[in-house]
DNA sequence: AAGTCAATTCACAAAACTGTGAAGAGTGTG
DNA sequence: CACACTCTTCACAGTTTTGTGAATTGACTT
């Protein structure tokens, strides 16, 4: 396979696995730029890099980097001697990272469920809504130790590597 | 507090509520009328209640209504003698059923993960697509039990009732 | 079988979003 | 201190999304 063949494959990899994140709520320009740093060898990338390998232009990929900065999934390194910003992932372990930023959200959904049922009269309706509440704060107990249990699997598997499942092209 | 300000009080967490979940990536319509329908203390909604109560024309909420019954949030029954459709929400239990939902979402991503893993080359970006995969297996699997241990949960509370928390306006 | 009422489909208008190019701001260099 | 280079901001154009009104389809009633 040719050197082009791989930068296609991955390139296309990059786009559809963006895709699934802009299905789970990421805007498009962030999930394609979070795709490429993941799915790239590089450690940092410049914005250039990414315009470049994304094919947009620079104004695009300082757009989407912010949000991704804020997520706390990208940070922004100052290289002396070099005026361009190096972008890469801040933790080795990005996806408790991610998980660890849900918080705040939960945190909105409970006021305004809580409001809500302030609001509300008794009935059907609100009983629906204080369930809903419930839900919610056992989802956000269940995420809380999700990134505890995500660790301790990550543990396990380098311990034993994982039986062949689907394909094992390792 | 007046009859008006009720359904007026009503309407507002409603829509905040169906933002949240807009959010968490449901379309608009749908998840207005999601939201609506929970609220609401009736059991069976017709389609003109609901374009009524949410203030959109009868198309938008026939657009709207079908993601929902796709989803097995809604169904639809048909009552002898009248001509409308009525609508209510499928399980007493709405959240187990979400939850559900989810399983050909994780067989879409495990895919594109697998097909990704098979054509890139060995390198950082590889080994951070692999654990990617198995952080999504991970959720998957952790996502499997969620609806079991949410109904447990609920059994629980309603054994010996939650202690106050926050707005205890019960 | 004809009539009546409700749901759906369709073409369209309005609004929101996305990414661009150009201009401006900030920062380090010679 | 002026230059060089990069990032950022802004107004805009193209595209997509969203909801409407009108026409169609479908179903129950008499």
């Amino acid at each position: 396979m040719s050197s082009e063949d791989q930068e296609r494959a991955r390139s296309r990899f990059v786009e559809q696995f963006a895709m699934v994140l802009n299905d789970a709520g990421m805007q498009r320009m962030p999930a394609r730029v979070f795709a490429y740093v993941l799915a790239s060898d590089a450690e940092t990338h410049t914005a250039s890099e990414l315009a470049d390998g994304l094919q947009v232009s620079a104004a695009a990929i300082s757009g989407a980097v912010r949000p991704l900065i804020d997520m706390g999934i990208l940070v922004r390194d100052r290289v002396p001697g070099d005026r361009s910003d190096h972008y890469r992932i801040y933790s080795d372990d990005v996806w408790s990272t991610i998980i660890g930023r849900q918080e705040s959200m939960f945190r909105h959904i409970d006021v305004l469920l809580t409001n809500g049922l302030r609001a509300l009269t008794p009935g059907a309706g609100r009983r629906r809504v204080g369930e809903t509440r419930e839900f919610y704060r056992f989802l956000n107990s269940q995420v809380d130790t999700l990134a505890l249990r995500w660790r301790a699997h990550q543990a396990a598997l380098t311990t034993s590597p994982e039986p062949a499942r689907a394909a094992s092209s390792e």
